[in-house]
DNA sequence: CAGATTCCATACGCTATCGTATGGTCTAGC
DNA sequence: GCTAGACCATACGATAGCGTATGGAATCTG
């Protein structure tokens, strides 16, 4: 599904690569569709609840946000698969729960600015900024995978990023540990 | 193309939508491949030398790159268009002229900064990071249409996009006409 | 008008993939 | 050891889409 979409997700390939049949796929999954659905479920639980979870534990909203952003751009499989589905955004199936996804991650990244002293509106857009930030991202590395940014200049290159996407906070919070 | 991806190029849809037939179709074309390949060739040829020619007459680099950025995020079938194809980087035919359009434009981005005065190597990542917004922009509109910041509230947006991506320019520079 | 060329329609074969039908094997519990 | 249920394999039918074969119509040229 990450490399190939959708139409890569083939009944008898599938079975073949886990050395069983199609026999035993349609003993376990009613449909084809079934299995679409299912998988995005557990996807779609994985790329909210888990990450989500995981920044609560962090007090001081810098640097949860920092963190967030560490994580949204170190998660390189999490980045694929993410674009690999926003092709398929027209699919009934992947659609709705793309959109919920994006949405969740949306609101709480508007949150985490906002907690961050930004004003909301500011902060909202911020957030789609953001969003887009890491959609292209991992596009663009899938155009372009030996470009030197994703590469050896890859530490210089996310500092950068990450200093224009911190542009908005107040000057006053950025970093108060003073790294 | 634009909406169903690759797989939604099929010759019998194509053939009744235009109200022809197969027959005419393989008359034109010998191969399903062939279409493919002349549409991409064509669009390669839109997407660069139609869009750089035009901006060639403008001589401030300032102005230059602020219409650049205008023109980029206003062309919202072309935008479609490029993260339609990006779903294909790994098909042999969408590769190589995907890989070449995207080149040109992050070269001549950087090669604008610069004229800008910013320094070549903080030009390349700023170029990066517009190139990853313009992808992530049309990608997270094919997730959340109907999000505000594409609708009613796109206009502030756009300024908000904007003033991020131009935050790496020269502050006496920016703006020159004082707009 | 005759023939050649261009362009199009219909009918067919081929392959990939989905889904089903049917029977086989293995383990648990009696 | 026997039966039931869980799990898997093989073989088949159905459909979608690619490409081809073949003939027809329309236009151009002498």
């Amino acid at each position: 599904m990450r490399e190939g979409g959708l139409a890569a997700v083939v009944v008898e390939t599938l079975a073949e690569r886990l050395g069983t049949t199609k026999g035993s796929f349609y003993w376990h999954f009613k449909d084809r569709d079934e299995l679409v659905v299912t998988g995005l479920e557990l996807w779609e639980q994985e790329m909210t609840e888990a990450v989500i979870a995981r920044l609560e534990t962090v007090g001081d909203p810098v640097v949860r946000l920092r963190q967030l952003f560490d994580l949204m751009f170190a998660d390189q499989p999490g980045g694929f698969m993410t674009t690999a589905l926003l092709s398929h955004a027209q699919d009934p199936r992947v659609g709705p729960v793309l959109q919920r996804v994006t949405r969740r991650r949306l609101t709480y990244l508007t949150g985490a600015l906002v907690e961050c002293g930004v004003p909301p509106d500011r902060a909202h857009h911020h957030a789609v900024v953001a969003a887009t930030a890491y959609l292209g991202y991992f596009g663009l590395q899938r155009q372009l995978p030996d470009e030197a940014v994703f590469g050896a200049e890859a530490k210089p290159y996310l500092r950068h990023l990450l200093h224009v996407l911190e542009a908005e906070l107040p000057a006053a919070r950025v970093r108060p540990s003073g790294a």
